[in-house]
DNA sequence: AAGGCGTGGAA
DNA sequence: TTTCCAAGCCT
């Protein structure tokens, strides 16, 4: 029986993904820019992000020049939105501290906001031809199969035993192809639903196939019920249309976006609408409410929309306030519920 | 060390 | 419809 690997490897060159879009030029910095968007996230959802954010920002010189505000532009709809921030972080860090080039060890990748070991070991492998192990959640799947490692990867326990074996594995030679590979394995073959082990080059050596026990690994998560949560976006809008949007706070859901200002379920205003005197209550719903399910609860949002007939003056200068026309592109960072509100707002225009 | 952090696809 | 979770990192 030839090592891990070898059997790997084979199986990458006739049966991998070799088109990806970051795969036509591997540099570090495409590299680096797929990895962050591609965590925990899927290849098809983060192909059209990947595309368009190279398009405009096709250097790591020209993203570091950016304003935060277009970076997050360009990651509305995404997701996890301190990888933009981040990413704008790492980039500034590589212009100005490496002279624009990515440092070349786990070590100085792990410096860089946004880098963790598992990115680090992909931009390693993948760009420098670098011996790295990785372990996303393809890895996991395939190595915690292959060594029945039982428990959930989300302890620390789970995890190191994992990651032990990722750098078990890992071979010397052609180290960008079997990063490449393990991750098709785990995505095309290896998949959590039903795996394809009889197309399955390791499925001699894998202790999970010779019990058919593959649906025991890895471990769930333990489920707990998931809270509901309600708020309220007041959608304050003049009558040349324009709407006023609130920049968030860095920490927190929606962390850098700007958002419509939001209650919570008591109809209390946020301070930072005090200063405009015309809210005197809260109208009833006119727009659909809208559903989002986090980690840890599941939050219904009620927009309630409310013409006012005057602008008022100076607001937008103040407490990140500013008034957008939603028929006019931005270039601001915006949640997708934002997105989607100001699409029926201007259809009934 | 466990929980926060978005969105959408799949079962 | 609900649940799970996807090329994880940060605190």
């Amino acid at each position: 029986m030839t090592s891990f690997s070898t059997r790997l490897l084979d199986w990458f060159d006739h049966h991998g993904r070799h088109d990806l879009p970051w795969q036509k030029s591997k540099t570090p910095y495409r590299v680096w820019l797929s990895e962050i968007m591609l965590q925990q996230t899927q290849v098809q959802t983060v192909i059209p992000y990947f595309e368009k954010f190279l398009e405009r920002f096709p250097s790591v010189d020209t993203l570091a020049a950016a304003a935060e505000d277009d970076v997050l532009h360009l990651w509305t709809g995404l997701g996890y939105y301190a990888r933009a921030r981040n990413l704008h972080r790492a980039a500034k860090l590589v212009v100005s501290e490496y002279q624009g080039q990515f440092p070349a060890t786990l070590e100085g990748l792990l410096q860089l906001p946004g880098i963790g070991r598992s990115t680090a070991g992909a931009i390693l492998s993948l760009a420098m031809d670098t011996r790295a192990p990785i372990l996303d959640g393809n890895v996991k799947r395939v190595l915690a199969r292959h060594n029945a490692v039982s428990g959930w990867p989300g302890t620390a326990k789970t995890l190191n035993k994992l990651w032990l074996l990722a750098e078990e594995y890992t071979p010397t030679d052609r180290v960008a192809d079997y990063t490449q590979g393990i991750m098709d394995l785990g995505a095309t073959l290896c998949t959590r639903g039903t795996p394809r082990c009889q197309d399955c080059p390791l499925a001699d050596t894998c202790r999970a196939h010779s019990r058919s026990e593959q649906a025991q690994f890895p471990g769930k998560k333990p489920r707990k019920a998931l809270p509901e949560r309600e708020t309220y976006f007041v959608i304050l809008q003049r009558r040349d249309g324009s709407v006023l949007l609130e920049k968030r706070p860095d920490q927190g859901i929606w962390g850098g976006l700007w958002c419509f200002p939001e209650t919570p379920h008591d109809n209390n205003l946020p301070a930072s609408l005090a200063a405009i005197g015309a809210l005197a209550g809260i109208p009833p719903v006119t727009l659909d409410p809208i559903k989002h399910s986090f980690s840890h609860y599941r939050l219904t949002i009620r927009p309630i929309l409310r013409q006012i007939n005057r602008a008022t003056e100076g607001v937008a200068e103040v407490n990140c306030l500013r008034w957008v026309d939603p028929r006019k592109p931005t270039n601001m960072g915006l949640p997708a519920p934002v997105t989607q509100i100001l699409k029926t707002l201007v259809l009934q225009q």
